[in-house]
DNA sequence: CCTTGTAAGCTTACAGGGTACACAAATAAG
DNA sequence: CTTATTTGTGTACCCTGTAAGCTTACAAGG
């Protein structure tokens, strides 16, 4: 039985196998064994599905990350697990760039991590721009990333964004502890 | 006489007027009174006219910005001329996260900005993570904030997005500010 | 003047896309 | 068994990018 949850992972399997453009209806029905319209039965349309392979990513990226220590641990390794699925989808990237994670989903994946921040005082407005700060500069690296590397395999091109990825990062998160202290 | 730029010129306002979606070599053909295959003795194909797009966005985003200040300023005046071309062309926004900027003319039109890092003795590798930090910063932020307001009049979701803006752009320099003390 | 080469634009045609709509098959309810 | 509901299918429509070949316009050489 075809189901949203299948169609969903047979997306993002797509995704990884074949690319964002070869992302079609009739494609991804083939892949699953089945017509085209049938796949409409349990998506609304492509877009909707796309917004379903977002909300999936970005769950797997809060999947088992657990931050227990301060607040600035706790938001780098928000940081780098988000990273990690990113890498681990390439062609899904831009997809995240543009359909924006469920709202209410967000929050219920993040809220462990802000309570971080409370823990020590900070109001949860500010917690929340510095959590939303870090995650726009997570996806726009990553954007930056598989936007420029057709060759997957380079070593070299790997260190220097993995390098550039921890200098930023730390940077925004001293940024924040200063701004943020007392 | 049709040229180039006159196509790439009609393909932005294309973006302005009717979003990324309706940006087809018929509309746009149409839109410039011509054929749509009369577009393809000027642009090798659409990708490469969405390129030539990129490029001419940014290099409008870097017209007339002299950062005439401390790399500090500089840096930051960067990134709020940057964020004021991609806000004024929402719907290109998820063009310039998914095409990267020319390499050679990303590095022309940053090269003054490099030089006030140079000016104080920050090795130049260091200026340009610093530099590519706040762009992905940036761009990351302006696809959060055109990928949720449908209501481009509200003004207390802008003046939210601003807040933000500044406070992430504010931690990230500060962040590089104390890396990069000697 | 005519001829001819070249560039610019046009017409047509094809392969492939999303999806509306009407139908068939299968399963569940009574 | 009958009937209602769900799930998948086939067809069809309109739209897309763009390859190939044609027409038009104009400039240079004779």
């Amino acid at each position: 039985m075809l189901t949203t949850e299948r169609v969903v992972t047979a997306a993002i399997e797509a995704l990884d196998a074949e690319g964002l453009d070869a992302l079609t209806m009739r494609r991804l029905g083939a892949r699953l064994g089945v017509a085209a319209m049938s796949l409409y039965r349990h998506v609304p349309n492509r877009e909707a599905l796309l917004a379903e392979v977002v909300n999936r990513l970005f769950t797997e990226a809060m999947a088992g990350y657990v931050p227990d220590a301060a607040w600035q641990q706790a938001l780098a390794g928000f940081a780098v697990s988000y990273r990690r699925v990113l890498l681990a989808h390439p062609q899904a990237v831009p997809l995240l760039a543009t359909h924006p994670v469920d709202v209410d989903l967000g929050i219920e994946l993040l809220t462990e991590l802000l309570t971080r921040f409370e823990a020590v005082g900070i109001a949860r407005c500010d917690a929340i721009t510095a959590v939303q700060s870090v995650t726009v500069y997570v996806l726009g690296h990553a954007l930056a990333q598989v936007g420029s590397t057709p060759a997957p395999g380079d070593e070299t091109a790997a260190a220097f964004f993995d390098q550039w990825f921890d200098t930023g990062l730390s940077a925004m998160v001293t940024g924040f502890e200063h701004k943020l202290a007392d």
